[in-house]
DNA sequence: AGGGTTTGTGAGGTCTGACCACAGAGAGGA
DNA sequence: TCCTCTCTGTGGTCAGACCTCACAAACCCT
């Protein structure tokens, strides 16, 4: 303790380590701040990588890893050849980032499924209430569409449960908001695993078709009808019986 | 037309482009392949770049490109040395990754701030109504710690912001659901520099801190007194009217 | 003169081999 | 016994060569 004390008097200063910086991230920063102040905008080209190397005065392996990084993000686009459209751009593809991003933490179980679900839960409640009072007309055709896929004759569980997903997104879509459109495709297609492989485990599928078909059709209707608070009960009922049914847990209360 | 029936005839099959892959994202689908099948958890060892490298009969570059994006998404974790500690692991680092993702594609304006804004409330509601149900304790007296700090006299406005991005954070963590929270942390942190930007444009700043700080303590009493709605409702008038108050709009309807 | 073909060019994609920086492990000496 | 020094294995970096791709211009045959 006292010693301690003599410590923190003699060096008031806590000194954060250094660690200097590798080649790649001080490129992707550079980036990143040009991103920042507004320089660089979807649709701008980025200089050849040998050319760029030269500039920044990293290798080309440097430079390349950098873009990987932000290629993965969904940040920039590379593509080869020449002419228009060949090299590297910056783009706006944030949505298969965020899936791929997703999909592996809780492969890894770093997410919990069933915190996914609540979270679902939330983000539709805001979904269909926003499009119950304002729709994007296109995107609930798209969820019509997917809800007539999963009536069909014949439709296999993996066809279903792909259509299931559209219907969603489309519904999320609809809302306008599209962040929370790409949070919830994220969210779906990163269960998509553990979700189909409950699925396929199911015994009585027939009934479970049934009653999900049911709650696709009373969703649809509230939000065509622009009924929020019908629409957003019923989201939220679906999406917890669903995930009941399929044996994956969830903590919150239904409000 | 006749023409393409007839080449629809001919060819019914449509041919995807089989663009053969890149290097790299082999390595990625090899590494992503393991982990979906469970073989490789956190905390796990890669082989060192150069075996790994001839494993996959790839060169070392394509290697070090996948797992510099595996870095950055936080599913990898690479270290110099020797010894334990050193070379490249699983990891579990999905918040920075997220908030990356976020700041970038929100500095590209791929997301627009008001659909920010409604799904954070939509997330608040979510998280304040578990914290007063069921809190961690912990977390909550961080969110304590942080509403005394922005009630200290003298706070710089940056510093009032970065505590009440904390208190957000505690308050997210508090309802035990760590999606919930990264989420919350990631947008909070990828809307710091128009915040803070707002911030420093508001005339009466005093007046506008007192409220703030009214409101965070009426939503952490909610909170501590268990009355989930009240929580709910006074989180969602929060966030709405401070994003107001720093000119931010949003299109949802207060429920 | 027109149109198909060939060649050129510049971009990303890949590989190799070398060297550097770092950190632990073990050998060696005081 | 303890300290120091070197060794070794790891990621980090670099340079240079070559490949593939796609467009564009030059070319040649008709």
């Amino acid at each position: 303790m006292a010693d301690d004390a003599a410590r923190v008097q003699n060096e008031p200063l806590s000194w954060k380590p250094v660690r200097r910086a590798r080649a790649h991230e001080l490129v992707i920063d550079a980036i990143e701040e040009r991103i920042m102040a507004g320089d660089l905008r979807v649709g701008d080209p980025l200089p050849p990588e040998r050319e760029f190397a030269a500039q920044l005065d990293v290798s080309r392996a440097g430079v390349r890893e950098a873009v990987r990084v932000l290629e993965s993000s969904g940040i920039l686009r590379s593509s080869p050849g020449s002419g228009p459209g060949a090299g590297t751009f910056v783009a706006a593809l944030p949505r298969p980032a965020l899936t791929r991003l997703l999909r592996l933490h809780v492969a890894l179980a770093n997410f919990r499924i069933d915190d996914l679900v609540s979270t679902r839960v939330a983000l539709e409640r805001a979904s269909v209430h926003l499009a119950a009072i304002a729709p994007d007309q296109d995107k609930l055709a798209q969820a019509r569409d997917a809800v007539e896929i999963m009536e069909a004759q014949g439709v296999t569980r993996e066809a279903f449960n792909d259509a299931d997903t559209n219907f969603h997104i489309a519904l999320a879509e609809a809302s306008g908001n599209d962040f929370v459109a790409s949070l919830t495709a994220a969210i779906r297609e990163s269960m998509r695993a553990p979700i189909l492989a409950a699925l396929l485990e199911i015994e009585d599928w027939e009934s479970l078709a049934e009653t999900l078909k049911a709650e696709h059709r009373q969703i649809l209707a509230a939000v065509e009808a622009g009924d929020a608070d019908l629409a957003m009960t019923s989201a939220e009922e679906h999406i917890r019986s669903s995930a009941a049914a399929l044996s994956i847990q969830d903590r919150t209360e239904p409000s």
